[in-house]
DNA sequence: TACAATGTTTTAAG
DNA sequence: CCTTAAAACATTGT
């Protein structure tokens, strides 16, 4: 399910534990999740840290904690034999195809799908995923892990000669597939693709070589905008009730003048000129589109 | 039963 | 070495 949006709203249902200690970790340390990190070290990295951060790159997730929260008082020159300042430990989460985060009570049972499990004082926040295409590992503690990711669809950086620069090599692919290669366009996954193919309009087979790249820029980067915006005006008034608040987010969905709303219904409609919807694979993904705005590729 | 699923990585092939 | 296509991964639901 998730793509940029859902990964934000993701980011934030972890969110009430920011500023608290983790107090035990539950894993089911076999599964493919931890193909990057084994279990048991993201276990002893992380046990009594206090979560600090939390950021969003396309479909990562980040998780900063903070090893010194706990000993450092705020007096620094006057006690010169403390230890040196640990740098920050950053978990990152993907979640995959299946993979979703949650809130719990703090003597939540940990369920078939549960791979992770932080426990704080207060909150348990979970980490469940049935198919296990989703990751969680650790980084080296660098300042920042994520300085050589590419821009992101929303960052000011990501100007037509950026995309150009970064596409200049890709022109026999189909605009579908670009759309989909996270090195590009970070975030953007098969329902997304699909809105900005449609968005355009244009074919998502056609070959980036016989496309206006500029356009590319635009609409990909409103359906961006539009899918945070759908996330954002969301659960705004917070209630400021503590711990456990089962459902504060749910999901919200683009509106019905969006592909999105009809692509998967049989006979779904084109919003725009009520043309049946055409179905196909493309780029080795379900692809749905409308042929008649659309054309051919 | 067989296949598809809002994803990524690896392998194969051009 | 580079680009593009397809298989593999693990599990569930139709």
């Amino acid at each position: 399910m998730p793509e940029l949006a859902e990964v934000e709203l993701a980011r934030r249902i972890w969110e009430p534990a920011l500023g608290q200690r983790i107090i035990a970790i539950d894993t089911h340390p076999h599964t493919r999740v931890y193909r990057d990190t084994p279990a048991a070290s993201i276990e002893s990295s992380l046990s009594l840290q206090t979560l600090l951060a939390s950021r969003t790159h396309g479909k990562r997730l980040l998780f900063s904690f903070d090893p010194n929260a706990r000993s450092v008082p705020r007096l620094k020159k006057e006690l010169p034999s403390l230890p040196p300042p640990q740098a920050m430990l950053h978990l990152e989460l993907h979640l995959g195809m299946s993979g979703r985060l949650f809130l719990a009570a703090p003597d939540y049972p940990t369920a078939k799908h549960d791979h992770f499990i932080l426990r704080t004082r207060e909150l348990s926040l979970v980490y469940s995923d049935y198919r296990q295409f989703g990751r969680v590992f650790l980084h080296p503690p660098v300042a920042d892990p994520w300085s050589a990711l590419p821009f992101e669809v929303l960052d000011r950086r990501f100007t037509l000669t950026y995309l150009k620069r970064v596409t200049s090599r890709r022109g026999g692919t189909s605009l579908k597939a670009l759309l989909l290669d996270q090195a590009i366009f970070p975030g953007v996954g098969n329902w997304m693709a699909d809105e900005i193919c449609w968005r355009l309009p244009c074919h998502p087979a056609k070959k980036l070589r016989d496309l206006e790249l500029g356009l590319v820029r635009k609409v990909s980067r409103q359906i961006c905008r539009g899918a945070m915006r759908h996330v954002a005006d969301k659960n705004s008034p917070r209630d400021g009730s503590e711990g456990f608040s089962p459902g504060r987010y749910v999901e919200q969905v683009p509106p019905p003048s969006w592909l999105f709303q009809h692509r998967w219904k049989a006979g779904g409609h084109c919003p725009r000129c009520h043309s049946g919807l055409a179905r196909g694979t493309v780029a080795t993904r379900t692809t749905a589109w409308c042929p008649s705005c659309q054309g051919a590729a």
